[in-house]
DNA sequence: AAGCCGCATTTTATCGATAATATGACGGCA
DNA sequence: TGCCGTCATATTATCGATAAAATGCGGCTT
């Protein structure tokens, strides 16, 4: 069960490893009688070249790693939209995540590890300014997510004010005067929601209504179960309202079927609306109204400034602001 | 920028690279003096080791893979289950995907590629017994999946059959007589979906009902949105039903958007079930009744046969059959 | 005091591939 | 005939780490 090496071939063949080397990598030309021996041997013997050899001495591994925080939800379809642009070029993508634990996190960027690839994305949730400026690595790296990051990385972050403040001013347009801002807060650590509280926070101001911060309703995680929880605590106060930004699409379905246990109709007695705009916003009755962030483009722009660095490009870095807009469904009223 | 090595420290520390490596790793002890002076230079020179070279020489990259057709949906949940189990142990978990096309995944699966993991989970979704006989590896692999795989390897699977029965048997016994067989098929080389169907056959035939093959309603892919238009096309053709039995979630989550679309109520017109319970399935209105397939125990399974085989196991192959248990909720009648 | 032993450390060889350089055969041309 | 250039192939050195074997030194025994 050894494993067949290069030289097993070349000795089969009657040839130099270097001549294999040249017949699988087309580097220099080989006469087609030799080039013909060394296919046969190499389909005699089943050889498949070490890639860690190969990495080890070419410094090449054909490898492109996304960093995520969790494989759930919106990182996992972001990585569908994100896979076949790194293999459109020849390349592989893997996904590694780091439980957006900073410690994991850490560890995931440790440049040992990073070593291995030819180009990282990393999706920056659990990390701060400072941590991120401990990561020291030549590898081309862009980042990716809704957080404040040193100049000198590339980076890719969605306009979370501005999504907010449609979802939010397209609610009040439609007879809203009560919304929550669910997973929402006023910690700017977290700028994906502080961010998108801005928005909402505009948006009513906008509109001329009073900004209520018992309106700014924090979840424990940004799972469907925390935003449940918290909404029904919110139905449970008595604290009126008669529409719902959800931070994210995942707390808007915890919103969602809060809603349907207090038997509160959507859209009649609340309007509801949710951010990223996953797959399953268009089949959740009534539709979820969501911000779309365009994985699409999103994972274009980032795939673009990794292959661009890849190819050699040093340059300044790039801070990329992806436009949104807003996808209207049934859960609020200008929908079907 | 050029990578501090080993022999970077040891010029540093006034001693061999052997002492270095012989600190970093704890293999043969040091001198508390000279190792202190080791690691000093590892700090003032921030060195990494290179996972490649040691992978190289040593064999080992403590790093498993698993291999999924898609990041999306079920196979994200999974891996979030895995993940946690194998880095108990010290390893690092990374994702490929597949793209679940047969080309794909025999590439995800070339032996050169495999190589560079310690063990592989390798979901079987787009290939047959002869694709999978063709892999041949030494390294530790365990197989994900409903597929017919051959002999020699590790295999966790569902209770395909058993599941699709149970859920199709607490409709009949809530009153549903018309059972659609959403996603099902009769093609036996998908064996998800017609052991599925099986498991649907037989409770119908255990209550003496009729099995209308009309009532089989293949989909295109396994999306809702594949789901929605085939369960669209059912009620647009006039055909009676009044309970569906949908092949996996997300699948019973287009069936969901197409019952709401027609104005068909669930559970009154229509009981509705799925197989996989996914977290959402708890959050859709009115709750989604749903084959658990206990994720967390069939990833506790394929990592124990994986890790045994790491460990250097090498007695017969195990195929490990996973129970199921029916989760009642507000789709069906017996629900809240 | 010679000999042996144990321990800390170094030397050597190697993992499998490939970049850079060397060799050698052959043809063309003066 | 002799010299040179060209093309195919072979040799050598190297990527960075580590297993195994070698060295060397001080202490202990008799």
């Amino acid at each position: 069960m050894a494993r067949v090496t290069m030289a097993d071939v070349a000795r089969e063949a009657g040839v130099s490893t270097m001549t294999v080397s040249n017949v699988l990598n087309e580097r220099l030309p080989v006469n087609e009688p030799t080039r013909a021996r060394v296919m046969a041997a190499v389909a005699a013997l089943g050889y498949e070249v070490n890639l860690t050899a190969r990495h080890l001495r070419a410094g090449r591994t054909d490898t492109v790693a996304f960093i995520v925080p969790s494989f759930h939800d919106y990182f996992g379809e972001i990585a569908d939209k994100i896979a076949p642009l790194i293999e459109a070029d020849g390349r592989h993508l893997v996904l590694e995540r780091t439980s957006a634990s900073p410690e994991h996190e850490m560890a995931a960027v440790s440049v040992a590890r990073l070593q291995y690839y030819d180009g990282v994305l990393l999706s920056v949730a659990g990390l701060d300014r400072d941590q991120l400026d401990r990561v020291r690595t030549p590898k081309p790296i862009v980042l990716l997510g809704e957080r404040d990051v040193p100049d000198r990385f590339n980076h890719v972050r969605l306009a979370n004010e501005e999504g907010a403040r449609l979802a939010t001013a397209h609610m009040i347009e439609h007879g809203s005067r009560r919304i929550l801002a669910l997973g929402c807060t006023f910690d700017t650590a977290h700028m994906m929601s502080s961010d998108r509280r801005a928005g909402w926070e505009r948006a009513l101001r906008d509109a001329g209504l009073d900004v209520d911060a018992r309106h700014v309703v924090p979840v424990s995680t940004y799972t469907s179960a925390a935003g449940r929880d918290a909404l029904l605590d919110v139905i449970a106060s008595g604290l009126p309202f008669d529409g719902v930004f959800a931070v994210t699409d995942v707390i808007a379905l915890g919103a969602i079927a809060a809603l349907a246990e207090s038997g509160l109709r959507v859209p009649v007695d609340v309007q509801l609306a949710g951010f990223d705009n996953l797959d399953m916003a268009r089949f959740v009755p009534p539709g979820l109204t969501s911000v779309d962030a365009d994985h699409e483009g999103v994972a274009e722009t980032a795939v673009g400034l990794l292959r661009r660095q890849m190819a050699g490009w040093t340059g300044p870095a790039e801070h990329v602001v992806a436009p949104v807009s807003l996808v209207v469904r049934g859960s609020t009223r200008g929908g079907a």
